[in-house]
DNA sequence: CATGTTTCCTGACAGC
DNA sequence: TGCTGTCAGGAAACAT
């Protein structure tokens, strides 16, 4: 499940391998759900396009792109895409944007990618096999493949102006806004920490490892935290997501770098998913409760 | 508005 | 073996 470490970890590595290629079309799947904004949109807004960075914003992964790409000339007629049988259904759109078509300068774009579940976005050469549940493939001038891949289908593609996310960057907020963000919320802090209007990119992992660190109870209401507890937690926060970051993310269920490498954050947990093991501090067995229908992992004697 | 509950979706796994 | 049922969870939609 990718959280913020693993979205950077992914995000960073894209930046790296794609950013100066060129999308020259796309494919986008026959099922709907992963699309937030139109097929068409979406194709015009990517097609003929130059990659001018990627970077993460809360949970998503935002592609800058730049169309001047576009005025280079007509990208070339698309390449048949294999494995038609799972295929067949999908569009392969390859339109010029409606700027281009006019002869306008077109604007910067974004494509927003968030992850849900199971998604991941991988970097393939295009005569890899097509993996069950891909959802869109971007192909690029250097010949490789972005390929969205999401079997459960929570994951979700837009594009944008200008991306940005509701919430705080974590790793970014000062400590006076961190605690004012919480102030006045009597629902769980464990459920505060996973609202994404509140902070962008804390998810069910880090929100248990930040609480525990912290030393607070996850059930605790928000607003009832003392300003020493919030410090902490502030502090435990940051701490353990660039620890994550350092260590490629967690891979608990199937996710995967970029270049699908794992992570291995997932061996240093201290309660998530340790439910009835010993507490790495006192040896109390790690207890498991659902808040707001999340599991959530704790200590409750060192948590309080 | 704030908070709580339901929904989406498929693979993994337990139990029979 | 193979079926059925349950669970996992991000975030939007819906209900209170």
């Amino acid at each position: 499940m990718p959280e913020l470490p693993e979205v950077e970890t992914i995000a960073r590595g894209l930046a790296r391998a794609v950013t100066g290629d060129v999308i020259e079309s796309i494919w986008l799947g026959s099922k709907p759900e992963p699309l937030k904004s139109t097929a068409a949109a979406i194709s015009s807004a990517v097609v003929s396009t130059t990659i001018s960075g990627v970077r993460r914003v809360g949970k998503h992964i935002v592609f800058n792109l730049d169309p001047a790409a576009g005025k280079t000339g007509r990208h070339r007629a698309g390449r048949t895409i294999a494995s038609a049988n799972a295929l067949a259904a999908g569009r392969r759109l390859a339109a010029k944007s409606r700027a281009a078509r006019l002869g306008l300068p077109a604007k910067p774009s974004q494509f927003v990618v968030h992850l849900g579940m199971t998604g991941r976005m991988l970097l393939c050469d295009s005569s890899q096999e097509i993996a069950k549940h891909t959802h869109a493939i971007l192909a690029l001038k250097s010949g490789r493949e972005l390929r969205f891949v999401d079997p459960r289908r929570f994951g979700r593609l837009s594009v944008s102006r200008e991306f940005a996310a509701a919430g705080a960057e974590p790793l970014e907020v000062e400590l006076e806004k961190f605690i004012s963000v919480f102030c006045g919320r009597k629902l769980p802090i464990k459920s505060a920490l996973l609202n994404q209007r509140l902070l962008s990119g804390v998810g069910n992992i880090y929100a248990d490892e930040s609480l525990f660190r912290a030393a607070v109870r996850p059930r605790r209401r928000a607003a009832l935290l003392t300003k020493e507890e919030l410090r902490r937690l502030f502090l435990s926060l940051k701490e353990v997501l660039k620890e994550a970051i350092a260590a490629g993310g967690s891979s608990v269920s199937d996710y995967v770098n970029a270049n699908g490498e794992s992570g291995f954050f997932q061996f240093q947990h201290r309660v998530y998913g340790r439910e009835g093991e010993p507490c790495l501090i006192c040896k109390t067995p790690i207890r498991r409760i659902v808040i707001g229908g999340r599991s959530s992992h704790y200590c409750p004697k060192c948590q309080k």
